[in-house]
This record gives structure tokens, sequence and C-alpha cells, in this order.
DNA sequence: CCTACCGATCGGTAGG
DNA sequence: CCTACCGATCGGTAGG
């Protein structure tokens, strides 16, 4: 035996993120509503209850994760297109980076979903705020492109994260890359 | 007082399609789970288990009203391509067709949207199989494009496919016109 | 981290 | 169409 009981809290340090990431895979996949404490407590071997010794509530843990997750996400999106200069090619990278995001099977990032519907209102209103913000970033990355004039950029953005976003929907893992899909993308949108 | 009682089961033929068109919805704006069988009975003036007279179960409400939605849907598409010969004319059509449904607010056709994450397994299956077959319209209409080689049909049909399911997710009526939208959507896919 | 529980809500049913 | 209920499940808590 050791000094502590098994039985007793466990306040390793890795023990809280281990709980998230169980949680981010859960939401991801059965949606928040799909998702039950009692389902995380399971994957992570303690009764439901146990949980509240790590998170506030369920509504907190969701958001934090989503938050967690754009804040990865953005800070990669950032990073691949730094060393960029041409308005295309970063458009492109940053294309490419949110979809590899979006296709990781059961990431930690994917809770960031379309979800929304499925949210009480006070977590919808955060999480619309926070996603607002995200999208700051292909604002300015649309707006620096020289697109032809039939074209607006507000829609264009609107659907070109859109459709980034959804890709997981119909996306199938094994039989083609996530590369292939965002050089499809691009090639799609590109338009001058 | 009338012959009948006024609390005693209403027989009225519109009375079933006015409960579908009610749960129809509240399983637009609130999604499957989100959406209580009290909560139908109570935009219909009863109470939730008085409901099972018209329906046999909330799973066969829901297949019943996507099975619905996506006949109708198909068949205005198929309607509106019907007088058109050039593929991208053909295909321009049933854009506009499918984005004025999935637009339309809290339209009986919106429960198509893909929910799927949120609902029971073996009704997954049954939607899936119905959407799969609506889904051969577009891959005939994409097949038939002369599209650069440098485009796969197949990705491409997912891409617009999902373009045109998930508009709903960002657009707010008012703002612009669903015919801005589409002519947008087949600007930026239009490619020879 | 568990036991034992709370009040609320869910889909659905029997019987009238 | 209602009353009155069923068993199941939910998020969360007190006390240890």
């Amino acid at each position: 035996m050791t000094k502590k009981d098994v039985a007793s809290a466990d306040e390793r340090p890795g023990r809280r993120h281990q709980i998230l990431a169980i949680a981010a895979q859960l939401f991801a996949r059965k949606g928040y509503r799909g998702t039950s404490m009692r389902d995380i407590g399971e994957q992570a071997g303690v009764l439901g209850g146990s949980l509240y010794h790590h998170i506030k509530s369920k509504d907190a843990l969701f958001v934090e994760l989503h938050d967690a997750a754009l804040d990865e996400a953005q800070g990669r999106i950032v990073a691949a297109i730094a060393t960029r200069a041409d308005p295309w090619d970063r458009l492109e990278a940053a294309c490419a980076c949110l979809l590899d995001i979006q296709l990781a099977p059961d990431s930690l990032t994917l809770p960031m979903m379309n979800d929304f519907r499925e949210v009480p209102e006070a977590v919808r209103e955060l999480l619309v705020a926070r996603r607002d913000r995200f999208e700051g970033v292909f604002r300015e990355l649309v707006d620096a492109l020289p697109l032809p004039e039939s074209i607006d950029p507000s829609i264009y953005r609107n659907l070109l994260l859109s459709q980034l976003n959804s890709a997981a929907d119909w996306y199938r893992p094994g039989r083609l890359e996530s590369g292939m899909i965002a050089a499809q993308i691009v090639t799609i949108f590109r338009h001058e």
C-alpha cells in the first residue's frame, strides 16, 4: 500500500488535464447533451459526482474546453501564416491548418463544432463571443485577398469558415488525407 | 356545447398534421434532444402524453418528419432542374432551391440538418439511408459538370452539399436574401 | 474519491 | 384528451 489510500482524492497534477481530455473526446463524439457527467466519470474510472472535485459545473467545463481549443487553434493558425506574405498563400496555410485541427479524430479541439443549438443559452453567448474573436483572423485574411468584384468578402468568409468547420460531418478518415481536402477547398475558393 | 366534449380525443383530420408542423419547428430550433414531448404538447395545447394518440414514439416522429422533409425537398429540386439542359444551369437551380429550403425560418424542412450525432443510433441509420438517396441527385448533377481535372468530383460534391446545408448556421434573415447567397456559392463553385 | 441522496425531467403507458 | 403514474436518467451536493 502507498502512503495515500487508493480511494482518497487523487491530487496528482495531471489528473485534471486527464479528465478534461476525456470530456473533450466525449463532447466531440456525442455532443453536449449526449454526454453526461456519469459518462465522463466512467471513462475516468470514477463516479460522476466525484468529478466536481475538479470542475465547477458541466457548463463551466464545456466553456473551458471550447475556449482552450480555440486558443490553441488560433495560435497554430497565426504561427502557420506568420512566415508567408502572399495573401493567397496565407489563406491556404490557414485553411490547411484549421482543417487539420477539425479533422483530427476526437481531438481536444473538436468541441468547438456548431453544437451551439444544443447548449444552454448562457453558455452559448460565451461560446459565440469567443468564436467571433477567432473568426477575426479569417476576416483579416479574406479582406487582404484581391477578390473579383463579383464576390462579397463577407459572404465569402462565412462560406469558407462553415466549409472548414463542417468538413468533419462528411469526412471519414482513411479514404483520403485531410491535406487533400484542404487543397481542394483552396482550389475551389481561389478566384482572381 | 358541441356534440363532443372539449376535452375528449380531437379527431379533426388536420390535427395530426398540425402536431407534426409544431414538432418540426421545435426540432429545427432546439434539436432532437433539446425538444421534449412535453414541449411539443405545450405548443399544441395538450399534455405530452396525449400526443401518443397521434404518434407512435418520439423516434418515429422524428424519422417521419425527416423523410417527409427530404421527399419534399427532392421533389422541388427535381422540378427546378427539369426545365434546364446546361449542366451549370442545372446545378445552379438545384443549389438555389436547396438553399431556399434550408434558409426558410422554422421550415418543416429544416430538421434534416446534421443533427445526426444527437439522435439514437437506430434512428441515425434510417436518416443516413434517406439522406444518401437525396444526395444522389447532386451526385448526378456534379458528375455531369465539365470540371477541370484538378478538382475531384466526389470531394466537390461533399463540399458543395455541406456548404448548402450548413448555411443556416451563420445566415441571419433580413441582412441579405437567400438568393444572394446562392448566387455567391455558385460563383465560387463555378470552375471550368 | 465514494455513499447516498436531492429535485427535476425525460419518454412512455394504463385506464378512463 | 386528461389524470396519474412508471422506471430511468440527469446535474449536482452533503458528509465523510
